[in-house]
DNA sequence: CACTTGACTTATT
DNA sequence: TAATAAGCCAAGT
């Protein structure tokens, strides 16, 4: 198993702590929740944990996306349509591969869970 | 140790 | 509005 080292690992917690609390049928961006955790933490370090999180069935990855609404994480689901066949069962719609209304149903964090 | 890569985003041209 | 550059930071080579 590869290891990380204990402040990544307490990052990777921090990401899916987040991304568990997404509502049904809604989205977010690696952005929002990197900025919602803070400290130093870019975009591509939420990406980065998501790449890791494939072996955690309880965090709802596919509702993590770009901020342009597009699945940009497809490839690494277990099958390139797993992600967008999860969100439509969702009643989410994806239409070439970037989420229909995105905008509408955006779940950003640091606004919704107004700290 | 230097360089590339990547589930990203923002700024600049 | 679209293409490019720059910032980001850990891992892999």
């Amino acid at each position: 198993m590869t290891r990380y080292s204990d402040s990544t690992y307490h990052f990777f917690d921090q990401v899916y702590d987040v991304v568990r609390l997404i509502p049904e049928g809604r989205v977010t961006s690696y952005g929002a929740v990197a900025r919602y955790l803070g400290s130093g933490r870019s975009a591509r370090m939420v990406g980065w944990a998501m790449n890791a999180c494939t072996s955690k069935p309880d965090v709802p990855a596919h509702r993590v996306v770009n901020r342009n609404g597009m699945l940009t994480g497809k490839m690494h689901f277990t099958t390139p349509f797993a992600m967008q066949e999860r969100l439509e069962a969702e009643g989410i719609q994806v239409r070439e591969d970037v989420v229909v209304e995105f905008k509408r149903l955006l779940w950003d964090p640091s606004r919704e869970l107004e700290l």
